[in-house]
DNA sequence: AATGAATGAGAGTTCATTCAT
DNA sequence: GATGAATGAACTCTCATTCAT
């Protein structure tokens, strides 16, 4: 009965991953899992109390460990240790990839209307802080200021759009690192080089 | 009788602009708009004859210049005129912008499940091929071939997204078209310098 | 101002027409006439104070007539003077159709809905009641009986039919007498004989 | 449950047929039918798609059978087989009759605005063209030609008017069957020997 | 545990009618 | 007298959720 339990669950969570990767949370219907995943709407609410909760049980622990992990961070100052918490992060994802890549893409991609829809600015907003304070703290070791918030967001924002589509489109985590990598060497270090000598 | 009019239409607009911009193309409801915008639900179809043909006149102009001015290039060669033709883009997007603020920002961040949604890939991908021939040109004169194509697309994407943000969240024409520059700076320039140096 | 009222009442009927001719009387819409005839829905409404005054405006008078013609008969014993009272409504059809021959036909074929509705109705029962006591007074000449009452109004059914067709696809008042006259000969006649020699 | 089941779709069916019945295609409302049937509008659209599957689901199949024996002569030459195939056409209506005496009678009498509404005209059609090819043949054998079309095209009407009567008020089929034969009869017989006789 | 029928709120849309100007 | 903007009820249809079986 057990074993019955977690195949009906299973074709369930399977179904509902192409459907939400798919259509996104709102345009995602329990009708529709519910025939893909040759069960029926009343039973999916024998497993999941509703569509949100759902999507909670399929979304949500990658979510948590993303967001957890940036949440440690909140009261606690960085300074030089910015780019390598960064760089954990990048490591953290890449995990968060290697076992649930359809999970992370969907978390990225498709989560408007949902609880989770403010990850994204939860993720942008950290790389902004990280990358702001490498550069505050560069530029302070040389003793200036610099100005531009919004830029670095924008970049970081950008980032940020880019992961996302990469876990979308590529499904090996060898060239997801190294295009996440390229793109952060691209947008951050030439970046910095170019505030640096530019004060934007 | 005639002030009375386009005293409720622009109402009917101003609460229309809010409720799409809030709750994107598919989420926003006539009722919702109605409600907000002190008339009734059969009025609104006095103005407009569907919820498409109110956002068609909302958003359509916009969409309408900035989608023309790309489609001319489709079956033309632009070898070394590719930058210069992008750089013509921005200053077009920057005249929508100018008189259109809040339209663009809805047409790139809110147009899902639209006749528009196709808007933002339109652009991506014109920015994608300009910047592809831009690259092949300067590497031809040397004789040599680049490899990535995806990365380019990437920051493409990157650009395209960062300027919906941008028009979303700044409303000074000034601003809005120095951070469109700066970032084409930073993604473009730097970018084929690296390729060029890196053979990405 | 007197001159101008009847102008646009004109414009009104004669769209008016034209719209419930083509659309029947549910279907018509007091939008569709107003645009039709230059005015406005408002100014409709002055000169008829509903959909169906207005319709009775148009209709009404023939429906009077034709059933007015008919009621006079409701409790009088007709006898021997039976056919002729139906020749004479042929005859009151006839004029009525060289004046309002629109009328008659949107009366007969698209009053659907309306408070007319009944009128081919009646005018089938007055044709069987005319038809079945035509034929009792020829039979009890004869000291016979007829039995079946449900044929005798089918032919007065498909006998009124084909009248609506008539007044609606011929428009000269001499070939539709004599189509209607005609039929009521194929129709009656013949059937007075058939009946009276096989007793149906 | 099945059982359940089919008990309700048996409400919606027979109150749909009511509905459809007084009110005609475009006058019934699923509301109307969701009262009356005792369930709710959402539970409908469970059974149905649409009210235009709805009625498709009652009337179709009727409205198949008919136009389908119709049609399987569009391209055939009739000549003396003409009569034959029309009362060869009447045992098909009576077949349909005895089983969907309810349908039959919508279809003929209620599907203004449905996409039956063009059946009582292909009838229409059909018995001209039947009537026609019978007395041509016949004319032809004598060496004669007949004139007026109109006059055969209102018989026909009539006749198809008549059995939409018929089977609209009558519910015994035997009683259906003598009717529909004496009018054809009436209708035909008499008519053939009329225009023989007298050149209509 | 599983079913899927049933619900009900809310979506877009239409239209006869009213009324302030 | 004329306007047409405004109303509101009714329409068809959708969907997450509940519940009796």
């Amino acid at each position: 009965m057990q074993y019955l339990k977690d195949e009906v669950r299973n074709r369930i969570v399977n179904e509902a991953l192409k459907e939400f990767g798919e259509k996104g949370y709102s345009g995602a219907s329990i009708r529709g899992i519910a025939g893909k995943s040759n069960t029926s709407i009343g039973n999916i609410y024998k497993y999941y109390k509703s569509k949100e909760d759902l999507y909670e049980n399929l979304i949500g622990s990658v979510y948590d460990r993303l967001v957890g992990y940036i949440k440690q961070f909140d009261e606690v100052e960085l300074n030089e240790k910015a780019q390598s918490v960064f760089y954990k992060l990048v490591e953290e994802i890449m995990e968060i990839f290697n076992e649930n890549s359809t999970e992370i893409s969907i978390l990225f991609n498709q989560s408007k209307g949902s609880k989770y829809e403010n990850c994204k600015r939860i993720f942008v907003n950290f790389a902004t802080r990280i990358f702001t304070e490498t550069i505050q703290y560069q530029l302070s070791v040389k003793g200036r200021r610099f100005k531009d918030n919004f830029i670095i967001y924008l970049i970081s924002y950008s980032l940020v759009e880019s992961i996302a589509i990469i876990v979308k489109e590529r499904h090996d985590g060898v060239e997801v690192k190294r295009l996440i990598l390229n793109l952060i060497d691209i947008f951050y270090t030439d970046i910095i080089n170019k505030l640096d000598s530019e004060d934007i």
